[in-house]
DNA sequence: ATGTCGACGAATCGTCGA
């Protein structure tokens, strides 16, 4: 089966994206983050015709997630259980496929600003929540993916500019110990299991040309579980959409399981 | 500080967040 990610920064604008996105790459199921639309507002229907389920957590303006499958989501969760949290960055659940039930968890991670902020300190108790959580979903639930926007550059590689921006907001030691530290929980990062091009990104920003000089982050990630990384045939960043008239800043990744 | 998007409230732009 084929997983994917994308943060379309408004799903409002970015449906109709999405929609031929989907024909092009019919993916079995797709974690989407930045909704910005409340639930009343998900377009079900369009999905639906396309032959997808799906199942959202929105909040006005900001974040929102939501999971689109070809086979129903069961056993839905929002958010991170027993973790207070005004916004809507997290939604997982169970989807069957041949293989066996396969656990998603699709998130959007906090920005963080800049460190020493407000928005950074957030950051860090979030992460801290996801972490204590994700390991009590991967021991009731060994086929499991945690997909979505990281905000966070795991490695010095992930970034167009790891001198100029070290220490920077997505390039902090800390964010990059929580990352290890997920994986730590007995996941691997599905796009370093394969030979990549250099410079593969998945974020660039709006401003200063940064996708035509590919000035880009990779900060959307799919990590897989130990008993699901054997299965993995394939992951890569889909830079097509990015080309688009009103691309999203963000592009989506993919993965092959088995 | 700046650049560019998108949402929002109360404008036909300013502010916030990314």
């Amino acid at each position: 089966m084929q997983i994917a990610t994308w943060n379309v920064n408004s799903l409002s604008v970015r449906l109709p994206q999405v929609l031929a996105w989907l024909a092009a790459n019919p993916v079995d199921a797709l974690g989407l983050q930045e909704l910005k639309l409340v639930d009343e507002k998900f377009p079900h229907d369009a999905f639906e015709a396309a032959g997808y389920h799906a199942v959202c957590f929105g909040q006005k303006t900001y974040n929102g997630v939501a999971i689109v499958s070809r086979s129903p989501a069961r056993d839905v969760v929002r958010n991170i259980p027993g973790h207070e949290d005004e916004q809507a960055r997290v939604i997982a659940a169970t989807l069957d496929s041949a293989s066996g039930p396969l656990r998603l968890i699709n998130c959007y991670f906090v920005n963080g600003q800049e460190p020493g902020s407000d928005k950074f300190a957030y950051k860090l108790k979030w992460l801290a929540a996801l972490h204590d959580w994700v390991r009590q979903e991967l021991a009731a639930h060994p086929r499991l993916a945690l997909v979505g926007d990281f905000n966070v550059a795991p490695e010095d590689r992930d970034s167009y500019d790891p001198v100029g921006l070290k220490d920077t907001i997505h390039h902090t030691q800390e964010e990059r110990r929580h990352f290890r530290d997920l994986l730590a929980l007995g996941l691997s990062d599905a796009f370093r299991l394969f030979e990549q091009p250099e410079k593969s990104y998945s974020w660039w920003d709006y401003r200063m040309l940064g996708f035509q000089k590919n000035r880009g982050l990779r900060i959307d990630h799919i990590l897989v579980s130990d008993a699901l990384r054997a299965g993995v045939t394939a992951c890569h960043v889909d830079r097509a959409p990015r080309k688009n008239k009103q691309p999203s800043d963000h592009a989506p990744v993919l993965a092959s399981l088995a």
